[in-house]
DNA sequence: ACAATATAGGTCAAAGAAAGTCAAAGTCAG
DNA sequence: CTGACTTTGACTTTCTTTGACCTATATTGT
C-alpha cells in the first residue's frame, strides 16, 4: 500500500465523529517517516473541496493545518442545479450538467449515465414540441433523488 | 503453449472463489519473463466486458491494474428482464420489476429509485396512448445501462 | 518595543515508479 | 502465401516521492 494512502487513511480515522480535525505537519511526517511536504500532497490530492473537505492552516510556533468535512455540498450543488433548470432542457443542456457532476464528483459514473440515457433524445421519442419539457422534468425529478438526506 | 494463455491462465487462478484481484504489471510481466505490454495485450484480449471481466488501472508509484469478474447472474437476470419487456409498460409492472430487483440485489436502492422516478406516471405528462410506450423505452434503456457493471 | 531566533507550514520542480499506446516484426493455421 | 493473432520495444502519460528553498508566526533576549 502506498504511503499516500496509508497518510490518507490515517487522517481520515482522525475524524472519528468529530467533523473537523487539526494536524501537525511534522509530527505526521514524522510518524509516517516521510518529507513534510507528502502531507501536503496527500491533503491536495485527497481532502479536496471537490471531496467535501475544507483545509485551513497556520504557519509558525503552535501552527497546525485543520481540516473540516462539508457534509452539505453535493446536496446544495444539486438542488442547487435543480432551481437552475427551467421548464425544458435541451440533451446538450444536459450533457453539460453531467460533465460538471462528474468533475465535482456529485454523481457516480453510473448514475450518470442513468441520467444520460433517461433523457436521450432517442429513448424520448415524443413529439419536439414536448421534448425539452418531458426531458425537464425527468432530469429534475431524477436528481431530486439523488439529493441524499 | 503461447505466453499469453498461460499468462491468462495464470491470472483466472488469481481469482480463485475473490470476484476481484489486483495485479502488478511489471512484476507479473517479469514472473513470465516477457515485455509489459505483453500484460495489456492478455488483457485486452482475455479480459474484456464480453468476457464477462472489468477492468481498473492506476499508474505511478503503487500503481496496479485490477479485474473484476462481471456478476453474470445479475447481467443475465436484467438482459432477461429487458427482452421480456414488449413495447408497453405500466407504472404498476415497474414496480413490481423493481421489487424483484432489489429482493434479488439485482440493482441499489438509489438506481432503483432513479429508475422508479424517471418512470414515474407523474413525471411522464405525455398523453395517455404514448406514455406506456414512452415508459418502456425509458426503463429498457435505463437497464441496460446497469447490465455489465 | 525590537531584533534575532526558533518553529511551523507552503511551493515547486525533479526524480522515480507504474501503467498505456502503437506500430513493427514474428508466427502459424489454412 | 495470406491474414489473423502474438510478441517486442520505443515512446508517452499519469501519479507519487523527495528535497531544496520560501513564507508566516511565535518566542526570547536586550
Amino acid at each position: 500500500m502506498r504511503m499516500s494512502d496509508m497518510i490518507e487513511e490515517f487522517i481520515k480515522e482522525l475524524f472519528d465523529d468529530e467533523d473537523y480535525i487539526e494536524i501537525q505537519r511534522n509530527d505526521l511526517a514524522e510518524h509516517f517517516n516521510c518529507v513534510p511536504s507528502q502531507i501536503n500532497y496527500v491533503i491536495s490530492t485527497r481532502f479536496k473541496p471537490s471531496q467535501g473537505y475544507y483545509v485551513e492552516s497556520k504557519r509558525g510556533g503552535g501552527g497546525h493545518i485543520s481540516i473540516k468535512k462539508i457534509n452539505t455540498t453535493k446536496s446544495n450543488y444539486l438542488m442547487h442545479t435543480i432551481s437552475s433548470i427551467g421548464d425544458k432542457l435541451t440533451s446538450q443542456e444536459v450533457d453539460i450538467f453531467l460533465s460538471n457532476f462528474l468533475s465535482y464528483a456529485v454523481v457516480t459514473k453510473k448514475e450518470a449515465k442513468l441520467l444520460k440515457v433517461a433523457t436521450s433524445d432517442n429513448v424520448l421519442n415524443v413529439p419536439q414540441n414536448i421534448k425539452d419539457e418531458l426531458r425537464a422534468r425527468i432530469f429534475k425529478n431524477m436528481l431530486i433523488n439523488l439529493v441524499e438526506e
